[in-house]
DNA sequence: TACCGCAGAGAAAGCCCTTTCCCGCAGGGA
DNA sequence: TCCCTGCGGGAAAGGGCTTTCTCTGCGGTA
């Protein structure tokens, strides 16, 4: 591999030169070097190696970024607004794939301070879970004090800048709009439980009912992993253990996908029969037939408020950038079935299968 | 930052004691100055500078991609079986997107190889496009001749080590499948044709359409985006020229999905009134309404193999696997429908609006 | 003519780590 | 007693680059 001496040897030149003319350094070099530099350069295919520059310079400009799964529709949109104001900026991501291991995502904070980025964003839902909280906390601290930035998405007890997508506002708004249809008997195909994104949502969802004087009882909920596979599967047990429900709110539109398609597969109407709600509203949920209905989060621009936040000039006080939740009404959520209104408040009566609520 | 000598002068030992320690060197270190090591490591939350680590060691072990874009789910799939391989060989992968910008492409190899990768993985079609084959050959070239080893995925005009999806059969099949429908009247939504995945899908369907001794007009063809966007627009636009079309195959799933979409809006019915047939069969083409019908290629096997290729021993000869693909019946593909089917071979008669063939 | 200042180029000091080489010491065999 | 061996540790040489500092030679001023 030809280094930066080659390159000066072979233009006749010290490597301090060739080196300025390399990075147009703003000291002068005269044009005949100038030449006989580039074109050593070319003749060699010379590449500066990234890594000795990095040492050499002072400033770090890469931004690390940890996200659960960026072909997660999800996390992509939230990328495509990283990336979006990084290149603006003339950063380069790195882009780590947490899986939802918190583990990993240790060891990710480690990495990237290994590879000295300038800042950090962690775009992912929040753990319940003290101990990794603690540790995560620990060494993000450590990475700030060395003058690192860092930003999350999404609720961590991580007490810097954040941007927060008002999940429970949009488990509300969810939980309004069946209500409005005159739901009752509804069920939740939920994501994992240790994850803030999931209670929050659930919680909101659980206030709108408290507003109707209802609640929503542990047995209406099932919790499984944040895809489609776990919402197709959650809605099955749903679905086994209480025939009448008339809506199924999935708390990502994943999920709602898998519920959809658990739904056609037991020869359920939506929304005739089952009314279903998703949450997020990743462009896929407009080409489902029905068309989802769903609780919009503006994506993209949750990473780019994130990464603004992180490049932009560092505030005395953390700033939390809360971001809206809009409802979106398309084609899955319906009134209740005439059907199931009629034995709303007598002893439900089962519409196949036994009834096990 | 805290630096190795930091934690060597805190634990009271040299550098390179401490440096063993840390990395779990073969040469013995006596347990007190090995505890004491890992002390001040503790306590000054180190963590070793990556750039000053690779610039020290002499062997690579980071693995670049360049892929058109992680989240378009194609690539997603690709880069999983990248990743899998990857991760058990306790390899790091860099993964850009090019966004199908050749000038970025041919950028990505540059940092790639300036961020001294092992490996240079090009996951994406080929151009027709000369100037830019030559000059990526040459970065490429130059890459190798310093000891990197490259592998592509799909058709370029490169001669090294290639995984290559059998695009041209796959091609084939979909339009043996229509002929045998009964179709006559084909409509095709084409990628971008300046890509040799483009092109060679088109070629296998033109050879399956000219063993029934027909053929495929280029104004039965549109090209636009390989994305839901394009195929919706490219189907609108397929449509108005050309009313009587009654199948039409998208170049890949998302242009099929898009496609979808624009016959929803239209009003005509899948597949009773127009088939529709997608290629890659990607997750989501089990989820649309009806169920897509498209042509299975492995992608994450395509992933596997190429990260295979590139960390195994280096073959002689340039190693080109060919992977098949296959025909997925689903719902979306269904036989002529009876009132086109009288008029075949007589002047088309309209169904709405004016014919415009 | 003597001196100053400055432009343009090079020498060399890092940046942070790994790893080879070397050194001192203790133990064992002759 | 002497020498050799082997072990645990440190000194120092890179690895490839940037950047400060230094030097040379020239034109211009007093």
């Amino acid at each position: 591999m030809a280094t930066l001496s080659d390159v000066a040897r072979r233009a006749g030149v010290s490597p301090a030169t060739a080196s300025r003319v390399i990075n147009g350094s703003s000291k002068p070099v005269t044009d005949e070097l100038r030449e006989r530099v580039l074109a050593a350069v070319a003749e060699l295919q010379y590449v500066p190696n990234a890594h000795a520059q990095l040492l050499a310079r002072s400033h770090r400009s890469a931004v690390g970024v940890i996200v659960h799964d960026v072909s997660d529709p999800y996390f992509a949109e939230i990328t495509r607004g990283l990336q979006r104001v990084a290149t603006d900026q003339g950063r380069l991501l790195m882009i780590c794939n947490s899986y939802r291991d918190p583990d990993r995502e240790l060891e990710y904070v480690e990495l990237l301070r290994g590879h000295q980025v300038a800042a950090l964003i962690l775009a992912g839902s929040g753990y319940h879970d003290e101990a990794f909280t603690r540790q995560l906390n620990e060494k993000l601290t450590a990475y700030e004090a060395t003058g690192g930035r860092v930003a999350v998405i999404g609720r961590h007890e991580h007490s810097g800048d954040a941007v927060m997508p008002d999940n429970r506002t949009g488990g509300y708004l969810a939980g309004r709009e069946l209500c409005a249809l005159g739901h009752r008997a509804i069920g939740v195909v939920a994501g994992p439980r240790i994850l803030t994104t999931t209670t929050d949502r659930l919680a909101g969802l659980r206030q709108a009912l408290a507003e109707q004087g209802r609640e929503l009882p542990e047995r209406r909920i099932r919790y499984a992993e944040f895809d489609r596979d776990g919402g197709a599967e959650a809605t099955a047990r749903l679905l086994d253990a209480d025939p009448d429900l008339t809506a199924i709110v999935a708390l990502n539109d994943s999920m709602a996908i898998g519920a959809l398609a658990t739904l056609r597969t037991r020869g359920l109407a939506v929304p005739q029969q089952i009314s279903v709600l998703g949450f997020d509203d990743m462009p896929i949920a407009r080409d489902v037939t029905p068309a989802l209905t769903t609780v919009r989060l503006p994506l993209v621009d949750m990473g780019v408020r994130a990464m603004s936040l992180v490049l932009g000039v560092g505030a005395p006080t953390p700033r939390v950038e809360v971001l809206p939740a809009e409802l979106v009404r398309r084609d899955t959520a319906g009134p209740v079935p005439r059907s199931t209104r009629a034995t709303v408040g007598s002893a439900p009566r089962a519409r196949r299968g036994d009834a096990a609520s």
